[in-house]
DNA sequence: TCTTGACCTAGAGTTAACTGTAGGGTTTAG
DNA sequence: CTAAACCCTACAGTTAACTCTAGGTCAAGA
């Protein structure tokens, strides 16, 4: 079975091996293997569990709280419902962020056409109407 | 013409005292006034001015780069074609943020249905086949 | 064999963005 | 008029998530 040393599998992952060292540390990945003489060997499935911790990090839980759901993995069974509970409550978590995400965007959309006017006229005074005012921020 | 104090303002951009002074510190609210006796007092335009900043700051741009795009605002017209610039940027920006955020979503929801299937087997291994195998994590 | 480069740990340092404290002034309700 | 509840600054402390250094081990090529 192929493996991949600390610094491949950081490579794969757009990771350094320092943050793979330091999600050890953190014990969240407890299941990477070693050689004898202590080497990590990461394995696909080990590549696989870290995308999905990097999925649980990119939704903005903290590394403490992905601990967590590594060890209720590490117990079994026993707890499958905080595990599926866990997830319902991610999907909740960026359907809101997506929610959120979508006024921004729509922020930034009228920002980009103040300015393409602005920059049309040569100056913001063209959203201003007769008044003297402050430039928009 | 109605104006805030910093605990208002705070309270209605659902921010801190702390860190609308830590904003200002950081130069982000320049704009803001201050009584004879020194207290800042926030009008409308200033919300709005903090509503677009927190904005940015939901595209992870950090508070430096908003102080650049602050001190561009004040610079006048000059500056309207960095300022474009980097709105596009931004738009840019949160868009891939948006497509990653789909995939994410679509993990999401795939161990979703994992952990139900699982809950209602009682077992996670019934994704594993015949094979005995560690646990997905 | 020797050297080079990758690996290891422990622990210190960094960065961003707050968050809180100390000490002091001001405003407002009773 | 006074006490509580604000406000202010300067600066120290916190937190998360790395990031790096020092000192050492190990494995492969010249």
């Amino acid at each position: 079975m192929k493996t991949y040393s600390i610094s491949e599998a950081a490579k794969y992952l757009d990771l350094t091996a320092y943050t793979l060292r330091y999600y050890d540390k953190e014990g969240l990945i407890p299941f990477v293997e070693r050689t004898e003489s202590g080497t990590r060997r990461f394995k696909e499935k080990d590549l696989d569990a870290l995308r999905m911790i990097e999925c649980l990090k990119s939704t903005g839980m903290p590394i403490k709280e992905i601990k967590h759901f590594i060890d209720w993995c590490l117990e079994g069974d026993a707890t499958l419902q905080q595990r599926y509970d866990m997830f319902l409550e991610r999907k909740a978590c960026v359907e809101a962020q997506l929610e959120e995400m979508k006024k921004t965007i729509e922020m930034i959309e009228h920002k980009c056409r103040y300015y393409q006017t602005a920059l049309e006229a040569g100056t913001e005074d063209i959203h201003k109407g007769a008044r003297l005012e402050f430039p928009e921020y």
